[in-house]
RNA sequence: GCCGCCUUAGCUCAGUAGGUUAGAGCGCUUGAUUGUGGAUCAAGAGGUCCCCCGUUCGAACCGGGGAGGCGGUACCA
């Protein structure tokens, strides 16, 4: 077989965790950014703009051992063999820049920035390598009053964003409750840090695995449904059952006060007693604390690594269905808390600060799934051109309707009538502005309304019916054309 | 990372127990219905049957390896 001289062509194909975004999509995002920094700018916080690159050592994401990035970020070597990786969030960005400008900024320092990270990781429903974060920060404030404002800042964005209040609240702990929790199972000490850390991922999946399933992971370990074994913390029964108790002191299992629970279990412990002093100080300094979209719930975890103090997590509590039909659970929409070591990476003082961080992009998605069937983004109105002598007249009609302040355009693409209706009709224009020689002759224009022939349609059998009656179109005067179509336009919002 | 399932047209999927020209529906393109979206009708384009290697006279189909997708799990700043 004579071989085909083979000219290389690429598969078209967006890589693997990574999305492309369109229309729609893309302005809906837009306009929950601008509702989310203007509520952080009315709080006074200032945006920052850092770059896609840091220095790794920076993001402080070496591996201990080897002198190579984390496998979770994006690196690269620069030409001068310096190791470089796309930020993973935006908090590692502004320690750095806090620590390079310290001695410029107001302390505390305020800000908010916008903007994409990627995480190098397997990606999952609704889980990509890149995705928006919209992060708060107050840096250089003692706790616990920057934390209490930021549990509110926390709801009243979200609540920005679109999400009534009766679809989330803001669950808050303290890391420190969980080290009086160590105090009280006696794993505070040097040897059990390996032990503590498997205990806190166990923990953190008790809305997902439930007590049973917690239990497993902090005694012998657990089988998944897939067959994989997970190991578990080796705990005793006794230790498991207080580990039980913390999580369960929440909200939903508890007719009492939360923090009542939580002292009864571990008021005695030296940390326990702090982080309940400073989550009481948080409900003290929040007015209005009872009727906000906030609570008090151990489980509550976060990272493992950075947090020091309160932590926080925004939760979807509403339901939704997939295409499939299968419930769908949106779980966290962002997280945050009190950091106070991550500036002392750079500047060996420890500068106190919390912030929060909103993953904009399960948002958008929980939103799609809350408006259901959301109305189609409304298209431009679209100007035929039927005369090709005449383009400069169509311009100068959808320049009119621009400076009324309607989006519009010339059909540019050369076909005939009934392609570029099917044109604005695939662009879902609510309006079509038609002149051709019969109107032109008679200084006139048809406007055809879009939306109310589609729906007319519905109702037609007959093609001859459908073309001669023409319900959804009336004639004006050129001189009409902008009230003409606002009026249509008018009709459908 | 680990476990399981999957991969045939743009989409959703048939199909052949290995045999020449691989199919459907929807979508797309073009045209008809005198200058009108839908419906109808006619025609057309579009496939390395995920990739590589092997077995075979012959592989989209069988075997091995790989990649990608989905689901679970682990990790998660």
């Amino acid at each position: 077989m004579a071989k085909k001289q083979k000219i290389f062509k690429p598969k078209a194909r967006v890589p693997r965790g990574f999305r492309d975004r369109l229309g729609a999509e893309l302005i809906s995002e837009r306009e929950m950014l601008a509702r989310i920094s203007a509520v952080y700018e009315a709080h006074g916080f200032d945006p920052l703009e850092t770059p896609a690159l840091e220095y790794t050592d920076a993001l402080g994401k070496f591996l201990p051992d080897v002198d190579r990035p984390n496998e979770g970020v994006f690196s690269l070597t620069d030409d001068d063999d310096q190791w470089m990786s796309l930020r993973y969030d935006l908090t590692a960005p502004l320690a750095r820049f806090v620590a390079e400008n310290y001695d410029g900024l107001p302390k505390p320092f305020r800000r908010y920035q916008v903007g994409p990270v990627w995480r190098n990781e397997k990606p999952g429903p609704g889980r990509f390598r890149q995705f928006t974060q919209c992060d708060a920060d107050t840096v250089g404030a003692p706790a616990p009053y920057a934390d209490a404002e930021m549990c509110m800042l926390f709801a009243d964005v979200i609540e920005a964003a679109g999400i009534s209040t009766d679809d989330f609240f803001i669950r808050v702990s303290n890391r420190k409750i969980v080290d009086g929790l160590f105090e009280k199972i006696a794993l505070d000490g040097e040897a059990d840090a390996q032990t503590r850390l498997t205990v806190m991922r166990s923990m953190d999946k008790f809305d997902r695995l439930g007590a049973e399933g917690v239990a497993l992971l902090l005694g012998p370990g657990r089988k998944d449904a897939s067959g994989d074994f997970t190991d578990g913390a080796g705990l005793d029964d006794q230790r498991i059952e207080t580990v039980l108790s913390f999580l369960a002191s929440g909200p939903e299992s508890s007719k009492r006060d939360t923090l009542d629970v939580i002292a009864e279990i571990l008021g005695d412990t030296k940390s326990g007693e702090v982080g309940l002093d400073e989550l009481i100080g948080i409900k003290a300094s929040a007015p209005d604390f009872e009727t906000r979209p906030i609570l008090f719930d151990c489980s509550v975890i976060r990272g493992l690594e950075y947090y020091t103090g309160p932590v926080f997590e925004a939760e979807l509590t509403f339901e939704a269905k997939d295409d499939k039909g299968r419930p769908v659970q949106f779980g966290s929409v962002g997280g945050g808390g009190r950091y106070d070591g991550l500036v002392k990476r750079f500047k060996g003082v420890e500068v106190p600060a919390v912030g929060i961080s909103v993953g904009i992009s399960r948002l958008l998605t929980a939103l799609e799934y809350k408006q259901e069937a959301a109305p189609a983004a409304q298209g431009p109105v679209v100007v035929l051109a039927l005369e090709k002598d005449r383009m400069a007249t169509y311009q100068t009609m959808a320049a009119e309707l621009r400076n009324a302040g309607v989006r519009a355009e010339v059909y540019l693409g050369g076909s005939n009538f009934a392609k570029q209706l099917k044109y604005a009709d695939k662009r879902a224009a609510p309006v079509a502005v038609i002149q051709g020689e019969d109107e032109r002759t008679k200084g006139e224009i048809t406007i055809k309304d879009l939306v109310l022939g589609a729906a007319l349609s519905k109702n037609i059998e007959d093609n001859k019916e459908w073309r001669e009656d023409q319900p959804a179109q009336f004639t004006a005067p050129r001189s009409g054309l902008v009230d003409a179509v606002k009026k249509t336009l008018a009709r459908h919002g």
